[in-house]
DNA sequence: ACTTTTCTACGACGGCCTTCGTATAGTTTG
DNA sequence: CAAACTATACGAAGGCCGTCGTAGAAAAGT
C-alpha cells in the first residue's frame, strides 16, 4: 500500500519549481533555486524524489528531465488533508475558517468563495 | 527574534492532548497517548518542548505540570500561514479554497462562512 | 526499615533530511 | 587529441526527531 508520506520542505521547494516551469533538467531547477541550494544538492534531492515516486525522470537525453509525478492541486489537497488531521481534528472546514480569518481576501478570492457558497446552497436545496 | 519553528508531528500530538485536557502531568498525557508513545518518550518530548518554549512547566509539585505555551488557535494560525507559504504561494485564501473544495461543509460551517463573507463585504463598502 | 512504586534526568541509537565534495564518464571545443 | 566543460552517481557528514532503557531520587505502602 502506498501510504503517502508528505513531501519535506526541500522537496516541496523543488516541486514548486517543477510546477511553475514544467518538466526541467537539474540545471534548470538549480538555476531557479541558486539562492537556496547548490547544484548537487538539487540533483541528490531529485534522485531521492525519483525513488520516492514524487517525480518522474526521463533519461532519454544525457541531461535527464524531471517532472512532478502529481499535480500541484493534488499535492495541495494532500497537504491540506494532512494538516486538517494533525491540527484541526480532521475538519477541513475548520481549517478553511482559520485560513480565512488569517488574511484579508482579495476581491477575486471573495468572488470565488461567494460562488462556492452559492453552489453549496444549490446542492442543499436540490437534495 | 523568535524565528518560530513549526511543531513536529509528535510535538503537535502532545499539544493536542494539552489543549483538550488543560494543564497535565506527564502521566496524564502519556495515559491519553498510550497507544502512540511510551511514558518516557512523552516525558522526553515534554522536556524538549519546554526548552523550545512550546510548553510551560510548573515544578512546584513533584509531578511537574505542563501546559501549552500558546493557544490552539494561535498555533493553528501559524501552521496555516506556514502551509500557505510553502504550498500556496503565500495565499491563505487559496489554501482556504482548497480546504473547502476538499470537503462538504456542515450547515454550521456554511453559516460561519456566510457570516464571514458578509463581514468582508461590509468592510469593503466602508472603505 | 525495607520494598515497591513513581517520578525526573540523561544518554544513546537508528532513521531521515539536507548538505555538499569527489569520482567518473560523456561532450564540446581549440 | 587533449583540455575544459557538464552530467550523473555516490558517499559521508551533521543535524534533528522520535524512540526508549536505565539510573537514581523521592514517596508510599507493608
Amino acid at each position: 500500500m502506498t501510504a503517502r508520506r508528505r513531501p519535506t520542505d526541500a522537496e516541496l521547494a523543488i516541486l514548486r519549481v517543477l510546477w511553475a516551469q514544467g518538466p526541467s533538467t537539474v540545471r534548470e531547477v538549480a538555476e531557479e533555486m541558486r539562492r537556496e541550494s547548490a547544484y548537487t544538492t538539487v540533483l541528490k534531492l531529485l534522485q531521492i524524489m525519483t525513488d520516492k515516486g514524487l517525480v518522474r525522470r526521463d533519461e532519454s537525453a544525457r541531461s535527464h528531465v524531471y517532472r512532478a509525478a502529481r499535480t500541484e492541486r493534488a499535492t495541495q489537497r494532500q497537504l491540506v488533508r494532512d494538516l486538517a488531521d494533525r491540527a484541526f481534528g480532521g475538519s477541513a472546514g475548520r481549517l478553511a475558517m482559520q485560513a480565512l480569518a488569517a488574511k484579508k481576501a482579495s476581491p477575486r478570492e471573495l468572488a470565488e468563495i461567494r460562488a462556492w457558497l452559492a453552489e453549496q446552497e444549490r446542492k442543499r436545496e436540490g437534495a
